[in-house]
DNA sequence: ACAGTAACGGCACTGAGTGCCTTAGGACAA
DNA sequence: TTGTCCTAAGGCACTCAGTGCCGTTACTGT
């Protein structure tokens, strides 16, 4: 019996050692002592055993969203929550920035990760909705997720960059722009 | 013998018909009187076949960005490039249409797009760094073109929801968003 | 002990993408 | 005309992701 979690960490693994697209699906499930067949029970594609349970992770981004003061101008209340939302604890920090690492640099999951952050976009978009007393599906939320994500993976994109490079101070520095204009 | 350029008609036909994912290779091949083999020597995918010469676009937006005066602001030379880049005959309206609704709605090509925007990206950063004066490899180009994408992206997706939208204001619009900021 | 239910996983299939190798056709020199 | 070379074409066989179907195992409550 191997949990989704561990088979994660399995995966991960194998990713790590072999590559990614090295790895076949046969070569986790046969590192889990799990059938190929099972593995598909746990995740829709091989893509998906990278992101863990990003779902649930967005759970918490909704919340800290949800629980912006209304005096606290919109853009500088995304921000803080997507600071909080990223900020990592020092053991984390290796296995985050390799994950991270396949996400934005395997071609195969830099492609699949559009579909995940659907749903960044979708739970900023609808805390863009009520700050700007409008509807989620309207432009200026929409435009306002697509904004936030790109200042996010531009900033993760130059944490992978420089090893050396603080993650929280560039989203910050990213979603400073954000507000300000160029 | 047959072109590129009609394979793509061809496969850009077959996928208005009967969806993309219901479109295999072979169907394409077959409707080209072509091998299966021979389709994935003009296309390295059957996405790919979605995007016609993207890259030889990129080359008109590149000499565009080229051509803006030093004394136009740079967000400012940005978005009119963007919105020429952008322009469409009122013949070409429908197919460039029906062109991105399939690569901002079907969850495959929506993906793969992430790939594409790449070329798109870098053009815009290279531009960025000339104005700003540093390495396209630096933060603020990268990040400048990873927003201008987002409102890019943002303002066709709602071009694609809203019938009677005018493209070309909507990403006015959104580009002047990336100017004044939130 | 037993029936019901959910997880497991084997099997066979589809479809994308790739490497290898053969063949057809056009260009060109002798 | 004939032989040579080169390139486009494509057949064949393979790998691998992902899926539907179905039998088996194991755990649950009665």
């Amino acid at each position: 019996m191997t949990s989704r979690g561990e088979l994660e960490v399995i995966a991960l693994d194998l990713f790590a050692d072999k590559g990614f697209d090295a790895t076949t699906v046969d070569d986790i499930a046969e590192a889990a002592g799990i059938g190929r067949r099972t593995f598909f029970r746990y995740f829709a594609s091989k893509n998906d055993a990278v992101w863990g349970d990003f779902d649930h992770a967005l759970d918490d981004l909704r919340r800290r969203l949800e629980a912006v003061p209304e005096d606290v101008p919109t853009i500088e209340g995304l921000r803080d929550a997507v600071l909080a939302f990223n900020r990592l604890g020092a053991d984390q920090e290796a296995q985050h920035r390799a994950r991270m690492s396949l996400i934005l640099r395997v071609p195969a999951l830099q492609a699949h990760s559009t579909l995940r952050y659907a749903g960044w976009r979708s739970v900023v978009a609808t805390y863009g909705a009520r700050r700007l007393g409008c509807d989620p599906s309207d432009f200026a939320p929409q435009l306002l997720a697509h904004s936030a994500l790109a200042c996010a993976v531009a900033a993760y994109d130059r944490w992978l960059e420089v090893p050396a490079s603080d993650l929280s101070s560039l989203l910050d520095e990213a979603l400073m722009r954000l507000q300000i204009g160029w």
